[in-house]
DNA sequence: GTATTATTCAAACGTTCGTTTGAAATCCCG
DNA sequence: CGGGATTTCAAACGAACGTTTGAATAATAC
């Protein structure tokens, strides 16, 4: 309780949170076994047991350690985009780059394994077991509602409800992007080494998910003659 | 070989197919066991091993059963737009809508087992498990180079390796909606009763990714400005 | 320096996993 | 109806899983 005690005091919890993200990433949840993770991390088997609790309580452990710092410095970012605005209503692009800004400057920390959390996130988007997306979403509450008022002051012109759809389809655009950075390709001819260029892709995402927030309102009353096949030109 | 021998035959086979393709979604593919699965369906546990060979077998036959006719029938309203059009470039809408049309209607079919496909098949692709993922790839290779020489006619103004970009970018919209249309809201406010409704639903996909896919190219040689706080009005 | 607490370690726990086996049941065709 | 192939079944296989244990070791306090 004095000081000095500080130095690799809980050496052994940052060696396996490090290594569960790695490996989390890698082949999920239910597939990084214990023996595995604690090989990886050079701490022995019961290691995880004893300083986390269970498996389950290192993976809450794992997003924890990320998720509440990223999440307060999106909403720190919003902060400082209102100050700065005074009253205006901020750009649609500014408050995408608050959003999705420090997801993708972690794409870059290969260092500090901020690159393996942040492709973990993205796949645990769409996780199966329930009691990890209940996790992700309620870290995720608060930031959420901020950022929901913040666009519909910006986009007055969205009716609220399709404002809820654009912004889970940007959520998905994001989490994607994320997860798929290093994995699938899908689309022969990707470019591997743009991947890891985060301004680049920044400013991609930003252009493509602010169009598609501004985007015009859908009619839904019409028939479904689906319009216009050929090109407006 | 004769005729009628069809009824039950493979009933074993489908009974199997319709369970996994359900408790894959509910619980992952690790999640769900073999005897989570076959009983399920009904059968004996050794029934998987012996009309699939393997479970990772089975896991194949699930995405094979849908997956192909599927993208079979993208292609073919891709052609029926291409031919209708005339030679004209087709309108990026048009091509979105074929491309995404088939998924979406699955979601509607509750009764086959298709919603639970659709939703299973949005999951894998931020699958962990690198076999799942090139399988998925591989399946859907040939689709993508159609759609990609479609787009690149339909969108002249965007430079070859920016569509890619954002081909990747609406298919990670089109997949996270697919797989998190049941799940995960982490917006507050989501309308249950909009999420079943696949035609709205095709109608505001359309809307946010044409409106993504024309957006305008970024100047990536800007400074690091990152250019207006607030709006333009 | 000794007492006390915190941490590490090797070993074993019971459970569940995917797969295999060989006999019983069922189907199919001549 | 009988016989050969196909399918189903209960039981068991070894391996790997997450977790627990109790003694050994290291760190901290008095």
């Amino acid at each position: 309780m004095t000081l000095g005690a500080v130095k690799p005091q809980h050496e052994t919890r940052r060696r396996i949170l490090d290594s569960a993200e790695e490996l989390f990433m890698q082949h999920g949840f239910e597939g990084a076994s214990m023996r595995l993770l604690t090989t990886k991390a050079g701490v022995n088997l019961a290691a995880i047991n004893y300083h986390f609790g269970s498996k389950d309580a290192l993976i809450e452990a794992v997003f924890q350690r990320r998720l509440d710092p990223m999440n307060a410095a999106r909403l720190a970012e919003l902060d400082r985009l209102e100050k700065e605005a005074g009253g205006e209503p901020l750009a649609p692009g500014a408050i995408i780059r608050a959003f999705i800004g420090e997801s993708l400057a972690m794409i870059e920390d290969g260092r500090n394994g901020g690159r393996n959390f942040v492709r973990l996130l993205g796949r645990t988007y769409t996780e199966p077991a329930k009691p990890i997306r209940t996790l992700i979403g309620r870290m995720y509450a608060s930031t959420m509602e901020r950022f929901k008022a913040a666009f519909a002051r910006a986009l007055p012109e969205v009716p609220a409800s399709e404002l809820i759809w654009r912004m889970h389809f940007m959520f998905g655009t994001l989490s994607y992007t994320l997860a798929a950075t290093d994995t699938v390709q899908l689309i022969a001819g990707f470019k591997p080494e743009d991947r890891h260029d985060s301004r680049a892709l920044q400013e991609r995402l930003v252009q493509f998910l602010t169009a598609g927030l501004l985007a015009p309102t859908p009619d839904l009353k019409r028939g479904s003659s689906s319009s216009t096949v050929r090109r407006a030109a």
